[in-house]
Parts: structure tokens; C-alpha cells; sequence
DNA sequence: GTTTTAATTCATCACGTGATGAATTCCTCT
DNA sequence: AGAGGAATTCATCACGTGATGAATTAAAAC
């Protein structure tokens, strides 16, 4: 029989808080932001939802304690930055995977997923986001402005393609591989994006893009 | 001042059923499947939500009358498959940039954006498309199955990230580059994928990945 | 030892959701 | 002209959501 709970503060130091967070952060993670309901995280952290709201004050602030990642990602990716350019590839590349397979891969899961969305918070998440991180990663790299958008763009693009094959989607062999394999498979990619040289696309006659709807500048 | 709307049947021949459609495709497309709800489909198409369930039995339903593609994919990508493997590679990312650039846009959009979601529909559509699509840009490269498997989730992996950077982040330049720039881009590291060498992986010590809760086998 | 503060649950609110069945109006077929 | 069906809206239903305030119990502060 299922004894019914006490109501009142249990004994001992309580950890209510982190089993919030670890819930919260595996839902969001696996199923988005609008489709977590802060019930069904108090059900499998085993914690009355009222709970919830007096941690955090509401389904929004949760979720931002959620995404305040463990590891500040300018530290992992500065070591990234300061490498000699010809090596900056792979070394973006093994600190981004250090990161993500890390403890802070919930979060991150959760960040990636998010930021495909296009409510509020996923647009400001993005452009915040790339914002400190690509600027970071292009930091001291040769070439005007134009340039560099081109090059970050083609590296953001495969990072992310990697980063959703990896962890969101679970394609194998990608998702068992070793560090030393996607470095071995991705890196030269990577380098060539970042500081390799750019083809040639001098003969461009119509622009046939997606429309200008693409209102909001992400950089 | 406001009309109110009449009840019963218009005049002339009705074209809800098409509105419905449109704005289901463009608002699962901008805010994923669980976050839309049938109410603001029908606001958007400016009908009573009612009629939402009159012509599509339910919101599953209707979900699956969106991603039903206005194109084969499989079609388009036939021509791909029967170039020559020197050319395969361009001939694949041209195909998928005007399949990707025509009507089907809203559609894919919204697959992409589900495929990443980890819903009952996510996982079928995923494991469905990746299936019919994969194993028919595969088809006929050389190789065991282990190498195409490993060449299969590289090149899907350039390919979502490229999708995603331009038709889901709309990051620029991507986005109102032409054909041609992202082929002169992209084609050359898809190209190595498909029929390259791959790099050495000799060395290969210790796994370390995101642990073994990879269970659903997509390939 | 008493008071204050933190942790926890309960009961409830207003609201939006997806769904259903009936009512009304028009079109098409005979 | 009349009958049957398709198109459209209305009035609901049961349910889940996020949120709030009060009640209860334990720990911490004084």
C-alpha cells in the first residue's frame, strides 16, 4: 500500500532542488519547452508541482535555470582560441566535444533543441548564444568582416549538423564514435571553413534564396 | 464595425480546406508540432475551429496531411542517384537545395523541426525519411555496409546542418546565398563523404561517448 | 525556549486545449 | 422542385495547464 505523503518540511538537508533541476533539464531536453509541463517534472522528480513555482517562480525562470550551463562555455572554448590557427580546427572541435559530453549535455541538449524553436526565448537564446560563442571562436582569425561571417556560418553549420547527429537524432556510428574519430572525420572540414581557402563562387548570377522573410538578423 | 459571420454553407466553391493546410504547414513549420495548437491553425485561416476537425479527423491527422509531401523526395533524388559518383555529391545537394527551394518548403521545414522533437511522430518520420532517403543516395557507392553507414551519417549530418543553419536559423550569408555558392561551399566536403577517402582512425583507444541510452537503431 | 524562516503539500482558480454533436445554409443530383 | 450531402458555425464537454494562497511541519536564529 502507498503510504500518503506528510504534508510540512521533511527531515534532513533537503535536495529538492537539484531533482527539480535534473528533471527539468531531462525533459526539456527530450521533448522541448512547450511540450514539458512542469507537472510531468514534478512527477518524475517526485515533488508536489507547487513545489516547483516556490523554487522557481514560474515555467519560464526554470527554464532558464535549466540552460545556465555548469561549465561557462567562453572558459572551455578560450584554451580553443589561444591554439595557433593551423590547429584551431581540431582544437575547437575536441573542446566543443569535451563540452557536450560533459555534464552539461542535458543543458546543452536542451539549449541545441530550443534554439531550433522560434518562440521568444529561442531567438534570444540563439542570437546570444552564437553572438558569444562565434565571435569568440573568430576571434584574431585573418579576413574582413564578410569573410569571417562566411567562415562562421559554414563552421556553426557544421557543428551543428554534427552536434544534432550526435545527441539530438542518436545516428549511429556517429553517436558511439570517439572523440578521435569525429577529430578525424570533422576537423578538416572545420579547419578549411575556418582558415582554409574559400572556393570560388565568382560566376553568381540570380539570387533564387528562401525570400525575405529571414527578418531577424542573427549576426 | 464587425460582421458577424453567418452560419452554414458559403457561396461558391470553398477553398478551406487549403487554407487550413497552408497555415498548418507554416505554423507546425515556425513552432513545431506540440506548441501549435488547431485553434490558432484555424484563426490563421481565418475559419472556426470546428472545420479543422471536419476535414481532418484530428490534430495527428492533420499533422500527417502537412508533412505529406507536395513532391516525391524520392523522385527528386532520383536523377541524383544515377549520376556518375565523381558528381554525385553536387548533383545531391543541388537536388535537395530545389526540392528544399520550392513549395515543399513549409513541409520540410516542419519535418526537420519534428525530426529533432523525440514525440511517437518525431521517431517514425525520422527513421522513415532517413531510411528512404539514405539508402537511395547510397545506393550503388562502394563499400560494406559498415562504410556506408559511416559515409551516410557524415553526409547527413553536413546536409541537416546546412538545413538548419539556412531554412530553420536563417543565419546569413546562408541564407541568401545562391545554389551556386552553396554548392561551391558545401558540395566538395559532401562529395569526400559519399565516395572520398576515409580518413585514418588506427588509433582509436577508448570510447568515451554519451552512453549506451542510444537504444532506437535508426540505421 | 520561542520566534522566524524554509520546505512541503493541498485546494483551488481561470484558461486553453482537443474533441463532439447538433443546427444552419448552400450546392448538386435527380 | 425536391432530396441528400457537403460546408460552416455554435454550444458544449472533460481535461490538463500554469499559477496562487493558505496550511502544516521541520530547521535555524535568537
Amino acid at each position: 500500500m502507498k503510504s500518503p505523503p506528510v504534508r510540512g518540511r521533511r527531515q534532513g538537508r533537503s535536495t529538492s532542488r537539484e531533482l527539480i533541476l535534473a528533471s527539468a533539464r531531462k525533459l526539456f531536453a527530450e521533448r522541448g519547452f512547450t511540450a514539458t509541463s512542469l507537472r510531468e517534472i514534478a512527477r518524475d522528480a517526485g515533488v508536489d508541482p507547487a513545489l516547483v513555482h516556490h523554487y522557481f517562480s514560474g515555467k519560464d525562470e526554470l527554464f532558464n535555470a535549466c540552460v545556465e550551463l555548469p561549465a561557462d562555455p567562453g572558459e572551455v572554448l578560450a584554451d580553443a582560441s589561444k591554439t595557433p590557427a593551423a590547429e584551431r580546427g581540431e582544437a575547437l572541435l575536441r573542446a566543443l566535444l569535451t563540452l557536450w559530453d560533459s555534464s552539461a549535455q542535458p543543458a546543452l541538449v536542451a539549449l541545441l533543441r530550443s534554439a531550433t524553436g522560434s518562440t521568444p526565448q529561442s531567438s534570444l537564446v540563439r542570437t546570444v548564444l552564437f553572438k558569444r560563442v562565434l565571435s569568440q571562436v573568430l576571434a584574431g582569425l585573418p579576413g574582413n568582416d564578410d569573410e569571417l561571417a562566411l567562415r562562421g556560418s559554414l563552421a556553426a553549420s557544421t557543428v551543428m549538423g554534427l552536434m544534432m547527429a550526435r545527441y539530438l537524432l542518436r545516428i549511429q556510428p556517429l553517436t558511439s564514435a570517439t572523440h578521435d574519430e569525429l577529430v578525424a572525420w570533422f576537423a578538416p572540414t572545420l579547419q578549411n571553413h575556418l582558415i582554409g581557402p574559400l572556393p570560388d563562387t565568382s560566376n553568381t548570377p540570380a539570387r533564387h534564396g528562401p525570400g525575405p522573410e529571414s527578418a531577424d538578423g542573427v549576426f
